[in-house]
DNA sequence: GTCTATAGATAGATAGAC
DNA sequence: GTCTATCTATCTATAGAC
């Protein structure tokens, strides 16, 4: 944590970063001061500047790299004809995407209103294009017969708030494994949805 | 909200109460400030410490008065044996009680890494409380096979997670009566923990 | 019970030396 | 690129007059 004097502009970068991340998900955004950053990096407060226009940048920042994160690795999944397969993948593809990062999903999700009204909506737009994704699988399903979903709106919101529950508790090395865990979340989502 | 000057301790508490339930929920407790409170009531900021010894038990005492609220209309509800109307019962309740408090739900979320340690674990027992009861309900209809539950503790959490996910987007006059709101919820959470 | 005034600490952000 | 120093604003909380 200490540092020497000197310059290191491609170090410090990515630790100031990673500092912001830990404390805002810890604290929260407007509970960590820009000088409890820098004593995390091992700089002086004024330094941060050189990095970040403002405390905002750095939210901001953090939230859109991760929402792109991750429709880029939904994007890199495998498609799949079937929509019940479609519908497996897409679970385990949260919930083990999600687990990987979990200071990212907190912000993202805890810190919408510290967001400026234009970073706000940029990061918005990000968020419902990811519901999209579930839904069209959703309603692919809903034509097909395979699923009997009253609302597929709804049900898409739903099926990502049950998902995310599994933030709250999961804790890598706990009495169940990943396996476990994505295999009791795909069996209540799928009787769930299924006709 | 202007006020004139003057003794009002009849009806100053209730809305201090009031003004930092909204402002807390709206912009974070981290991010209000007493003097905004103070604002918000149309006392001086210094006034405000004839209610509250601090900011921290602001928060405390709103939480605890929320729990402990959910708590006692829970307690209220008529028991019933079949674990299915049973579970059904519950959906509908948590779902109007809740939306009917959208300012203390947010905050009580939220705000928990706001609470001072013994606070948070004070507030933390009543919410698992609050869980117990439906696990309670998932337990008995997994014992007399109505239900078919992997894991009761994560179908609870599950459960909670998606009826809570409905407070992100209901808005009274929408295009869901209430009603349909609790009838869509039923039918996924019904199929989900179903034999 | 509320006011004014203020203590004492801390915030975000900037300037200029090195 | 980082430092020290500082500006200006704001914060929680308290003291004492009315």
């Amino acid at each position: 944590m200490a540092r020497t004097q000197g310059s290191h502009s491609d170090i410090t970068g990515p630790r100031i970063r990673k500092a912001a991340l830990n404390l805002f998900a810890r604290h929260g955004y407007a509970a960590v001061s820009m000088r409890q950053i820098a004593k995390e990096v091992g700089v002086q407060a004024g330094a941060l500047y050189n990095y970040t226009p403002d405390k905002q940048s750095l939210l901001y920042r953090l939230m859109r790299e991760h929402m792109q994160d991750l429709l880029s690795a939904l994007n890199a999944l495998e498609r799949c004809d079937d929509c019940q397969q479609a519908l497996r993948r897409f679970v385990g593809f949260h919930i083990r995407f999600h687990l990987q990062r979990p200071d990212e999903v907190f912000i993202a999700y805890m810190e919408l209103r510290n967001l400026s009204p234009e970073n706000f909506a940029e990061i918005e737009d990000l968020r419902r294009q990811y519901e999209n994704a579930l839904e069209d699988i959703l309603h692919s399903g809903q034509q097909a017969g395979q699923f009997a979903i009253p609302d597929t709106k709804i049900a898409t919101l739903a099926v990502i708030a049950m998902l995310n529950g599994v933030m709250t508790w999961y804790r890598s090395g706990g009495r169940l494994s990943l396996d476990e865990v994505e295999q009791i979340y795909w069996n209540m989502v799928h009787k769930a949805v299924t006709a």
